[in-house]
RNA sequence: UGGGGUGUAGGUCAAUUGGCAGACCGCCGGACUGUUAAUCCGGAAGUUGCAGGUUCGAAUCCUGCCGCCCCAGCCA
């Protein structure tokens, strides 16, 4: 049933408009404008309004004139976001901001707009995620949805043309994965707890041994109370997992993937990136082979810089920053010590105080993007990872299972989408990078 | 959870040593034929986060509470 065929609906059918973005060809040409006022100027004859329809932003002048006294005051009574309907003729014009403009002859409002809270001047951050729903619909904020819409298309695409299979994983699931304690915890009917997932990542192992290369995309719930600008309660993060990589591969894979969606957003979105004033100066030079520098290596070169972290500790933000801008592209840090690490992780033979892991730092301070590592694929020394750390070992069976049947060198990686879009679009906070963020303050809109 | 800030009109912020509650933006009315956050004139707009206290008098000083921001930890 389409809309149209409602009983009662009263707006004009969808087919008849022009989109902003096809003007440019339309010049001359009588169209239909259906959008959003963002902005009013006016004089005593002459009007002008900047009109938003979801493709472009669009000049639309009223000359009193031309469209008699009705017409006039209907489009000077125009108010900041009322959706309007607007007929009028495209014609280039270099006063016009685009080039392009629409000289309006009829004006109808669909929908008014009394007092909208957010106006052209500057507002504070606190104001602005209150208002959420409505500032979405700015600019900027419009730039970095586009963004965003970008790099998760590039995410499919590029696992879809490496011939990876995409597997959902749960989000409702028994205790299992990280270390406990910042789960979301809800009822499950008579089996007790269930937890918000904080990873996909143990069923994708089991989906690895199936399909070969898979990956999940999803929601991820994190529980901590972190109030900083990387954190948030709930992001998406895509994981891949690939049967027979070992690290080494991984941290290729990892390579090829970053360096895609940039250049995906280069390529596709650098109007954007513009209107967000990103210096895509960084982004190009985005691509493999990033730096790679052991854990180890790491912490000798942080020190050369003023910092000093006791080996066996994870390196902390400041580190990273450092490290990072030492570099003038990504940075693959591999082989942290075990103890600061995850039990699944593949203990590195060739030095068993680590891991085969690896983090991928993003430059210019936007820190850890990607966690990855190859996975313990021994039985044996899994389980007594599990009991060295305490974990409940009923609640891995399943996962040891995996290691029972045909177990199989295998890793992958997490990478967080808001990082990764906070990162290429330059924002300070990831809070911005998501359009509705899940902050342990903030819970709507 | 720890450290540092902050809270005044719808918004962004002022208010001297404790002495009449202010400006700009926005909004409303008026003027203006090419504006780019237009400009000019006029107007409306306040439980100074909340609850107590000191004082002739509190936005300002004191006590308690609350909200938010930044940094750290946790991680993606």
């Amino acid at each position: 049933m389409t809309p149209a065929s409602l009983p009662g609906y009263d707006m004009p059918a969808m087919k008849d408009h022009t989109r902003i973005s096809d003007l440019p060809v339309l010049i001359g040409q009588s169209v239909t404008i259906r959008g959003w006022v963002t902005t009013t100027r006016s004089s005593g004859k002459i009007a002008f309004a900047v009109l938003r329809d979801g493709t472009g932003y669009l000049q639309v002048v009223v000359s009193r004139a031309e469209v008699g006294d009705d017409a006039w005051e209907r489009f000077r009574a125009l108010t900041q976001e009322t959706s309007v309907s607007v007929t009028g003729v495209v014609r280039a014009d270099a006063r016009s901001p685009g080039g392009v403009e629409l000289g309006a002859m009829e004006i109808a409002v669909l929908g008014p707009s009394v007092d909208f809270p957010i106006t052209p001047k500057e507002h504070g951050t606190t104001f602005l995620f209150e208002h959420r729903h409505l500032w979405l619909r700015s600019r900027r904020q419009v730039a970095i949805m586009r963004v965003r819409h970008e790099v998760v298309q590039a995410i499919r695409d590029f696992f879809h043309e490496r011939g990876f299979f995409l597997v959902d994983t749960p989000i409702l699931t028994a205790a299992i994965g990280e270390t406990a304690g910042s789960l979301f915890e809800t009822d499950y009917f008579d089996l007790g707890k269930a937890y918000l997932a904080q990873t996909g990542q143990l069923y994708l192992e089991a989906a690895a041994a199936a399909l070969g290369k898979v990956y999940c995309f999803g929601p991820t719930f994190r529980a901590e109370k972190s109030k900083t600008r990387r954190h948030l309660a709930e992001f998406w993060m895509v994981e891949p997992e690939v049967a027979w990589y070992d690290s080494e591969d991984n941290m290729r894979l990892q390579e090829d993937f970053v360096s895609y969606i940039v250049a995906r957003c280069l390529e596709r979105r650098r109007e954007d990136l513009k209107e967000l004033e990103r210096d895509t100066a960084p982004l190009e030079r985005v691509a493999p082979p990033f730096h790679r520098i052991s854990y180890t290596d790491a912490l000798k070169k942080v020190e050369g810089l003023g910092a000093s972290v006791p080996w066996g500790k994870d390196l902390g933000g400041d580190e990273e920053t450092l490290l990072a801008n030492s570099f003038d592209r990504p940075v693959l840090v591999f082989n942290y010590p075990r103890e600061a690490k995850a039990f699944y992780m593949k203990e590195n033979p060739a030095d068993p105080k680590t891991v085969l892991n690896n983090d991928c730092l993003a430059p210019e301070g936007y820190g850890e993007i990607i966690g990855g590592s190859q996975r313990e694929d021994d039985h044996d020394r899994l389980l007594a990872r599990i009991r060295a750390e305490g974990l409940p070992e009923e609640a891995y069976g399943w996962y040891l299972d995996l290691r029972k049947y045909g177990t199989f060198v295998h890793s992958g990686f997490g990478l967080g989408v808001e990082r990764t879009v906070a990162w290429i679009c330059g924002i300070p906070h990831i809070r911005e990078a998501i359009a509705f963020p899940r902050q342990m303050h903030r819970l709507r809109p």
